[in-house]
RNA sequence: AGAUUGUAGUAUUGCUU
């Protein structure tokens, strides 16, 4: 039974879904007893591949393998519904677990904190937060730096801030997190002033870890870039280097970014260069953003030059590579070039709703509605949903 | 007994803002 699951997980892993549940008809017709501890690892692979119809169905298909859903089970399916937006589904899923003898734990109610929090429903996410309590609860950091990223997130820093306090207050230790939450809502709105501030705070805590200094100085950087102020990006990049290895690949792709916006392409490719030279893999990121800076600064062959640059190298096209391929050559005019990608990611199924919508966009553009229309009507065919 | 099972934070692509 265990190889038969670890061979259902690899597929479904892999994005041959159909056959990794497949394998559990298998299972049932040998009589082998799948457990929910392997079913849940399906169903959280399901979950982050955003296959939420899969994940359900999986859900109602429990009874005739004999397994009982847990309190896992339930709170990985609300973390799905969320991912897709469907709210009341994923509120009604915490509602109904007494209903199979189960109570929500501080993880389901984070989850569902996280839910509404995640799409804007901040009232909801503090109400939810009220309700953990009310349930005899006590909330924890992750509860509160939910809380403080959902604020963020919507703009209010005040409420944030209010949050920040009061956990402080009820004796919850502030982590990295929360204080990433913080920055990450100032750097949106552009007040790297206040985000330098939260950072100063950050630095003089103790026990917050080496690595989270280093993913808030990320954070950092990139609302340097996002806010024009390249040079200062640039002055913390080495800074942020020299202190954690693992923001390498980010700060790269960040400060990339950067220089292409600013129209600075000899500098970004200078980078890339640099990391050529190391010897060591490209991260598929680095090379897609300057990949995208070829196509801001109007040189679509600069961009097909590095392509193939990059395949030599042993750095294979993704997804994100050819969608930012389809939208730089069909914003070059060069649509013909763009649909040889577009009909390669048909074939090899890749293609998604961004796909889709650049190149509608792009024929919209164009004055060919016919083609558009075409295309809309298409997407339901590769079973994607328009947003 | 064992096993990669659920919650919060960075960088690249579309539309919206």
């Amino acid at each position: 039974a265990r190889e038969m699951m670890r061979r259902a997980q690899d597929l479904t892993k892999s994005g041959r879904i159909r056959q990794g549940l497949a394998v559990l008809d298998e299972m049932v017709q040998m009589g082998l007893q799948p457990s929910i501890y392997c079913i849940n690892i399906l169903l959280a692979t399901l979950t982050n591949l955003r296959k939420v119809e899969e994940a359900e169905a999986l859900l109602d298909r429990m009874p005739t393998l004999n397994i009982e859903p847990d309190l896992i089970t339930f709170t990985t399916l609300m973390k799905a519904y969320a991912l897709d937006g469907q709210l009341d589904k994923a509120s009604k899923l915490l509602a109904e677990l007494g209903l199979s003898g189960l109570k929500a734990d501080l993880t389901a109610w984070n989850t569902l904190v996280h839910a509404m929090a995640s799409n804007g429903m901040m009232n909801e996410a503090a109400s939810i937060f009220e309700k953990m309590r009310a349930s005899g609860l006590e909330p924890d950091v992750v509860s509160y730096s939910t809380l403080i990223g959902g604020w963020a997130r919507v703009g209010r820093m005040d409420m944030a801030l209010q949050v920040l306090a009061d956990m402080k207050e009820r004796g919850v230790e502030p982590n990295g997190v929360s204080y990433a939450n913080l920055l990450k809502g100032w750097c949106k709105k552009g007040d790297l002033e206040k985000a330098e501030g939260i950072m100063d705070e950050l630095k003089q805590r103790e026990g917050i870890e080496e690595e989270s200094i280093g993913y808030c100085y990320a954070i950092l950087v990139n609302g340097y870039v996002e806010s024009g102020n390249l040079e200062r990006a640039v002055e913390l990049f080495d800074e942020v280097l020299a202190r954690d290895a693992n923001q390498h690949d980010a700060m790269y792709s960040t400060i990339i970014k950067g220089f292409t916006r600013a129209k600075r392409m000899e500098e970004a490719q200078g980078l890339v260069d640099k990391l050529k030279a190391t010897g060591r893999p490209i991260n598929p990121w680095i090379f897609n953003t300057l990949l995208n800076g070829w196509f801001l600064n109007g040189q679509p062959d600069m961009a097909l030059e590095l392509v193939e640059t990059m395949k030599k190298e042993g750095v294979h096209p993704d997804q994100i590579t050819n969608n930012t391929l389809i939208k730089g050559l069909s914003m070059n005019q060069r649509m013909d070039d763009a649909l040889v990608f577009f009909e390669q990611m048909k074939a090899d199924k890749t293609v998604d709703v961004r796909t889709y919508t650049t190149l509608i966009t792009a024929y919209t553009k164009s004055g060919d509605t016919a083609r558009a229309q075409e295309l809309y009507a298409e997407m339901a065919q590769f079973g994607i949903k328009p947003d």
